[in-house]
DNA sequence: TTGTACGCGTTATCAC
DNA sequence: GTGATAACGCGTACAA
C-alpha cells in the first residue's frame, strides 16, 4: 500500500534551498522573520517541486486539521445544494476544506460518525444526524460544534442556528383560510425525529385553532420531506376518497411536488380545486406548474452562518447560543393568487 | 486549544501491561497472533486506561488517510446533487471519507489545489476544474485519479467516466426537425473549456447538416450552462427581434429554465411558438411548465462509476481506461409532443 | 510468539 | 536569522 516514495517533503524543499527544514517550516507558517534571499528561494523552490505540506503530519505535530466537518443524514435532497453552497463559501475564504459524511446515528448499535476530533477541527451538525451521545461526548470534550436546523440537547451548550417556522407556517395556513377560504387543509409533515417538523405543525395547528377549525388528525399525514412518499400518500387518498381536502400544506417543497404530480395524475387542478402551499422555496419552486406558493427559507444564509459561527468557536471567540433566521411567505400560483408577475 | 488531555498512548497500555508496543499494535490490528495470556492482559489494560488508538498517528505511520477527494469548479448547481449522491454512496460503502472542494486551476499557475496527495488518497476531478499540469504532476507520481465529464489531455492515461454527448444531441435535434418541422433552432452552449459543449455543439452541427440546414453561426450563443445568463441571452435576442428561430437547443436543463423565463415573460408559447429541448434531465424537468423533452444523462450513475473506478485504482487493480455511459432522449411537453402520461 | 528500533513529515525547543 | 534535533503516536521490518 505504499503509494509513493517520490512523495516530496519538507526536506526536500530545504535540501534544495540550501536551508534547514526548520527555516522552511518557519517561513511556511509565518512563524518567524527569515531573510527575503532565503524567502525568494523557498518559495521558488517549492514552486517548482510542486511541495505541499503533509496534512496528516501537520496534524500530528499540531493538532490542527484545517478541515471541518459536515454531517447530513441525506445528501439526495434539493436542500442539501444551498446550504453547501453557504458553508462552501465560509470554508473557502478562510482556507479550509471540507469533509462531507452522510451518517445517522443508529439507535442501538455503537457505531461511530467517521468524521470527529480526530480529522476535523471542528463540525456542522445537521438536524438529527448525531444522537445525543454523540453529541454530549464531543461537546464535553470541548470540541467546536454547531448544530444546523436543530437545538441542543438539555445541558449542552452547543450554539445552533436554523429558522422561524411556526410564525411562518401560522401565517401561510392564515392565507390559505382567511385569503381562498380553504378550511380543510392536509399537513404534510416530515420525520418526527426532526425539530422543523414539529414547528412546522404547531403552526398548522395554531392557526387552524385561530379560526375555530377543530384539528382532524387524518388530515395529518406523513410526507417525510420525500416527494415520492408525499406522492404516494395524496394518491392513496384521492382513491380512498374518504377525506375530503381543498387544500394541501405539504411540510417542504420536495414533497409538494410530490403532491402536485399526484393531483395532477387524478385531474384535480391546482389551485382550482385544490390549494398546494409548501416550504422552503427550493431552487425549483418558482418553476412548478403552477408556481409553488411557499415559504422562503434562507437556507445559503443557514449554512453561512453555521460555517462562520463554528470558525469564530475554533478561534475561541464568543458564538451566540441560538441564530434563528427569519423566513417569509413568497406568494405565487400554487394557492390561488395570480401575482402580476408570471416568474420568479 | 488544548483537545485531547487524556492522552494515553499505546506505549502505556504497553507498559501496564509489561509488553512491547509492537505486540500491543499487533493485538489491536489483529496482524499476528498474540498468546491467550498476553491478549487478556492487553484488553484489561486497554479497558482500564481508556485507551483509544491515535487515528492520525496512525494514518501518518500507514501513509494513508481513508478518504478521497472530490473537485469541482461550482457547487452551486442542480447537477450536483445526483453526482454527489452517487460518489457518496460508493464511498460510505468503502467506509472512506469524502473531502469536498471547490477550485478551479488559474492561468497563472502560482495555486495549488486544496486537496491532493497529502490528505487524500486518491481524487475524483469534475470536468476542467484542474489545469493539465497539475494533472499532468498528479499523475506521473501515480497518484489515483478518476475525471468526470473530461478525457485526460494527451500521453497521460488517466481513466475517465463521461456520457454520450453527441449521438444524443443528433437524436434530439432530429426529433426537433423531423417531428416538429423547425428548421431555426438556436443552440445554447456551454462554456468552451468544458468537452460536453463541444459535443453538444458537434451532435448539434451534424444533426443539421444531415437536413441539409446550413449553420448559422448567429443561432450559437453562449448560455454557460445557467439559467440566468441564458434567460438573459434569450431575452436580448427576443427584443432585438433579429434573429428570427423556432426552436432552442439548450446546452443543459439548467440554461432550459432561463429560456423558458424569458420566453414566457414575452409572452411566446412553449411548444407552440418555440420548441424548447434541453439535457440532462435535472431533477426538476418533469415539473417544469411545460414538461420538459430532454436528454437523460446518468449522472448518479456516472459519480457512482467514478468512485469505483476510483476504489479499483487505489486497490491497484486494472480499470477501464474510459467509460462513456449511455444518454436517452426523453420525450415530453416542450418539443411539441404530448405524450400519454402527464408526469415522470 | 515477542521485542528493538526506526520511519512517517511536521512543528517546537533549544542553542548559536 | 538560522540550524540540529527532539517530540507527535503508531506500524513494522528485522531480530531473537
Amino acid at each position: 500500500m505504499t503509494r509513493k516514495s517520490s512523495s516530496v517533503t519538507i526536506r526536500d524543499v530545504a535540501k534544495h534551498a540550501a536551508i534547514s527544514v526548520a527555516t522552511v517550516s518557519r517561513f511556511i507558517n509565518q512563524k518567524a522573520p527569515v531573510s527575503q534571499d532565503v524567502a525568494e528561494r523557498i518559495q521558488q523552490v517549492m514552486l517548482d517541486l510542486h511541495y505541499v505540506p503533509h496534512a496528516t503530519a501537520r496534524l500530528l505535530a499540531t493538532r490542527q486539521t484545517k478541515t471541518i466537518g459536515l454531517i447530513v443524514h441525506n445528501i439526495h435532497t434539493d436542500f442539501f445544494v444551498p446550504l453547501l453552497t453557504g458553508i462552501e463559501s465560509v470554508v473557502s475564504k478562510n482556507q479550509y476544506n471540507l469533509l462531507v459524511a452522510t451518517y445517522k446515528s443508529p439507535v442501538r448499535r455503537n457505531s461511530q460518525p467517521p468524521i470527529g476530533a480526530h480529522n476535523t477541527d471542528g463540525m456542522l451538525i445537521f438536524a438529527d444526524s448525531l444522537s445525543e451521545e454523540h453529541l454530549t461526548h464531543l461537546s464535553l470534550n470541548d470540541f467546536p460544534l454547531v448544530l444546523i436546523h436543530r437545538t441542543p440537547p438539555a445541558n449542552l451548550k452547543i450554539p445552533c442556528v436554523t429558522v422561524e417556522n411556526k410564525t411562518a407556517t401560522h401565517k401561510i395556513i392564515d392565507h390559505l383560510i382567511e385569503v381562498h377560504n380553504r378550511r380543510a387543509i392536509i399537513f404534510l409533515n416530515g420525520p418526527h425525529e426532526q425539530e422543523d417538523t414539529c414547528w412546522r405543525q404547531q403552526g398548522y395547528c395554531d392557526s387552524l385553532e385561530a379560526h375555530g377549525i377543530p384539528i382532524d388528525q387524518n388530515l395529518i399525514m406523513d410526507g417525510e420531506f420525500s416527494g415520492e412518499i408525499a406522492y404516494e400518500k395524496i394518491k392513496k387518498l384521492i382513491a380512498e376518497n374518504k377525506i375530503p381536502f381543498n387544500a394541501i400544506f405539504s411540510g417542504n417543497d420536495d414533497a409538494a411536488i410530490g403532491a402536485l404530480t399526484a393531483l395532477q395524475e387524478a385531474d384535480l387542478r391546482v389551485p382550482g380545486d385544490v390549494s398546494v402551499v409548501g416550504f422552503d422555496d427550493s431552487r425549483l419552486s418558482p418553476f412548478l406548474n403552477p408556481p409553488l406558493t411557499t415559504v422562503r427559507a434562507p437556507t445559503t444564509e443557514v449554512g453561512r452562518c453555521a460555517a462562520n459561527l463554528l470558525f469564530n468557536l475554533i478561534n475561541n471567540q464568543l458564538v451566540e447560543p441560538i441564530t434563528l433566521l427569519p423566513t417569509e411567505i413568497t406568494i405565487r400560483r400554487s394557492c390561488g393568487c395570480m401575482p402580476a408577475a408570471a416568474a420568479n
